[in-house]
DNA sequence: CTGAAAGCGCTTACAG
DNA sequence: CTGAAAGCGCTTACAG
C-alpha cells in the first residue's frame, strides 16, 4: 500500500500548477491543449486516481447516495426483490459515477441512527429509501431535515415527495383481463401486505376491472393474506367450499402465490384446472413453482434504477417536488394459468424416452 | 438545509480551542473534566455531528468498508443468500460503527473498475468480496495493490487470503449421515455450480461419509447439476431408470433441489416415498416448495457477520495472513426426507374441516 | 491540561 | 490561459 499519487506529483510531473491539474480534471475554466495533453500525460503515468475525500470536503457534494435497506423483520419486500431492486439502483448510480452507500436497522431505532448517521457527516447527497413500510419516522426525518431523497412506491397520503413505482391499478386489472380472456368469469382477490400501498391499489384495479367486464365481485371472492400464511389450507378449502366458487384467483404478490400453489397441491387441486392463479411482482421465484406462477411484472430493477435518475435529476434540477414516476408493467403468463403447456405449443415437460 | 455546525463554532461556544474539542470527540490526550463538560455541552446544544470526510482525510482512516455484489449473471450465490448476506455484514459493520459502501458491475471490466474506484480514492479500510466466483480478477487485483480484504468463501487454491466459510465437507458429510439414519443407502450425488469450491467440497464429503458407512457409491450416482438445469426431467428418468437406482439424492444447493422437486412432480414421482433430497444452503426457498426441502443451514448471515469482523481484525492486528474462519452448520430436516408429517408428530397438512 | 500552527488533498475565486 | 493563495473541517505534533 504505497502513498497514493497527490494532484501536487502530477502538477510537478506536467510542470503546472496544481490549480491547472485541477482545471484538468474537471473540465472547468480553460487550459491550452498544450498543457492539458501534458498534465493527462503526468496523470497516465503517475496511474493517478483524485482524492474523493478531498473533492467533496472542498465541493460540499460527496457524490454519494444512500441507500436505505428494507428491515427484513417484515415481508414488504421479498427477499429476491431486493436484490433486483438493488441491481438497478447500482446499474443507474454506476452509470452517474455515483458511490452508494448502505444503511439498515434491527429496529426502527436503528434505523433512525443509521438515517442520521448519513445525513450528519456530509456522508451523501440523497437518500433512496427501501424500507418505507409502515414506519413513516424516515420519511418524517428526511423531509424535516429538507434531504433530498426518492422512495421505492409510492405513498399513499404524502403525494409531496419523489417516488417511483408500478400503475397498480392498472396492474390489477390487467391482471383480471388476462383471466376474463381465458374465459374466467369468477375471479377471486387474496389481498397482499396490509402495510403496502401497492396491496390496495392492486385490489382497486380488480375491482374496476370486474365491474368494466359487468361481473359484480361477491365479497366471499376475497381471501386476507393473513389467513392465507397462516393457514393456507384452511383458508383455500373453505374458499372452493363455497356455493358457486371462483374458477381463478388474483393474488397480491408472488410470496402469496407461492404459498397458494404449495396448499392447493396438498389439497390436491389441480391447478389451473381448478384455480387458475395471477400473482404479482414475477420475482425469480415465479418460475421455481410446479406449476410455474403466471405473474405481473413490475420491472423491479428499472424501478431502481429509474429512482436513482430521478433522485439526481431533484439534486440538479433542485425541488421538482411531488414528481412520482410510473414503471410500465407486463404480464408473464405461466403454468398457473395457462396449464402445462406453454402458449408457442411447445409441450413443457419432456417425456422421457 | 441550513449550513452544518462545525467544530469551530463548538469551541467558540465552550470557550475553548478547536483542537480541545477534537481532543474531547477522539477520547484522545488529556482534557480536564470541567472543559470536557462544557465542550460536550456545547457539541450536544448546537447537535453537532462531526464531518467525517475531514476526519478520514486527515487521518487517513475512512471507516468505510466496500462491499463487491456478486454479478448476478452467475447463479454462485442465490438470489435469497445475497439479502441474508448483507443482513450479517451490516450488522457487524454497524456494531463497529464501519459504514458499507457498495461495488458492483455488469462485466469482469465493470466490477474491476468499480473496485479500483474503491481503492483509489482511499474510500475504503477494506473490502469484502462477494462476488468471487470462477473470475480472479479481483482477487488478484486486491492482493497486488496489498489491500485488505475478506472472501466469502474459501478459495481452492489461494489459502493465503482471508475468508469465512462453512465446512462443506462435513457438512456433505453430515448430509448424508442423516439419509443413512433413516435408512437409505443407495445415495445419489447431484453436483453444485462447477465454479464454486463448495461444491467440489460436498462431493468429497459425500463420498467420505459413503465410506465411512461402507458403501461403495456407483459412479452412476452422481449427476451433474448443468445438465439436471438443463432439462431436470430427462436427466431425472434416466437417473431412477438405472437397474438399481439410488433411494435418496444430496443436492448441491437449493436452487438445483427446487428444480429437482420440480421435476419429480411432474415426472409423478413421490419425495420422498421414491427419492429423498437433501439440499444445501437453507435459503429461505427450501420451504417454499411442496413437498418442503430438507436443507444444511450454513448460517449464511453469520458468515457475512464474521467476515466482517475477521476483515476488521486483520485492519487492527495487521497481517494474520491465512486465517480462514468457519462457520457451523446444522441440517434442517424437512419433508423432503420427513415426509409429510415433522418431527414433532404434528400433521403438516391440516385437513380442512 | 490547553492553544496556535501546520497540513490532509483538493477546488475556487482572484490576479495577471 | 495559468499560478499563488485561501480555505473546506478536521487532527496532530509541538510548545507552553
Amino acid at each position: 500500500m504505497r502513498r497514493p499519487v497527490t494532484i501536487r506529483q502530477v502538477a510537478r510531473r506536467a510542470r503546472v500548477a496544481p490549480s491547472t491539474v485541477s482545471r484538468v480534471i474537471s473540465g472547468k475554466g480553460r487550459v491550452g491543449e498544450e498543457t492539458k495533453r501534458r498534465v493527462i500525460k503526468a496523470m497516465e503515468e503517475l496511474n493517478y486516481h483524485p482524492n474523493s475525500l478531498a473533492r467533496s470536503l472542498v465541493s460540499g457534494a460527496s457524490r454519494k447516495l444512500g441507500v436505505m435497506l428494507p428491515r427484513m423483520t417484515g415481508q414488504w419486500y421479498q427477499d429476491t426483490m431486493i436484490t433486483e431492486l438493488l441491481r438497478g439502483i447500482a446499474s443507474s448510480a454506476r452509470k452517474a459515477d455515483y458511490d452508494l452507500l448502505l444503511a439498515s436497522g434491527e429496529s426502527g431505532i436503528e434505523e433512525l441512527s443509521s438515517l442520521d448517521r448519513l445525513l450528519q457527516g456530509k456522508r451523501v447527497d440523497g437518500v433512496v429509501l427501501l424500507g418505507a413500510g409502515e414506519d413513516d419516522r424516515l420519511l418524517d426525518r428526511l423531509t424535516e431535515a429538507g434531504f433530498p431523497f426518492v422512495r421505492i412506491g409510492r405513498h399513499e397520503f404524502r403525494t409531496d415527495i419523489l417516488s417511483v413505482d408500478t400503475d397498480n391499478r392498472a396492474a390489477g386489472q390487467d391482471a383480471v383481463r388476462h383471466l376474463t380472456e381465458l374465459g374466467h368469469e369468477k375471479i377471486g382477490f387474496a389481498i397482499g401486505p396490509r402495510g403496502l400501498t401497492a396491496s390496495w391499489d392492486r385490489l382497486e384495479g380488480y375491482e374496476l376491472a370486474l365491474k368494466k367486464s359487468g361481473i359484480v365481485p361477491a365479497k366471499e371472492w376475497l381471501l386476507e393474506g393473513d389467513a392465507l400464511t397462516l393457514s393456507a389450507n384452511r383458508t383455500l378449502s373453505l374458499f372452493l367450499g363455497q356455493p358457486n366458487p371462483p374458477t381463478a384467483l388474483v393474488v397480491g404478490d408472488d410470496r402469496l402465490g407461492i404459498a397458494v400453489i404449495r396448499a392447493l397441491a396438498e389439497l390436491g387441486i389441480p391447478v389451473p384446472e381448478k384455480l387458475a392463479l395471477v400473482a404479482f411482482n414475477n420475482s425469480s421465484m415465479a418460475d421455481w413453482t410446479t406449476p410455474s406462477l403466471t405473474s405481473m411484472d413490475i420491472g423491479i430493477d428499472q424501478i431502481g434504477f429509474e429512482a436513482v435518475e430521478l433522485l439526481l435529476r431533484s439534486l440538479t434540477d433542485g425541488e421538482l417536488q411531488g414528481r412520482s414516476l410510473t414503471v410500465p408493467h407486463r404480464l408473464v403468463a405461466r403454468e398457473s394459468t395457462l396449464g402445462t403447456r406453454r402458449p408457442g405449443g411447445i409441450p413443457f415437460s419432456a417425456k422421457p424416452r
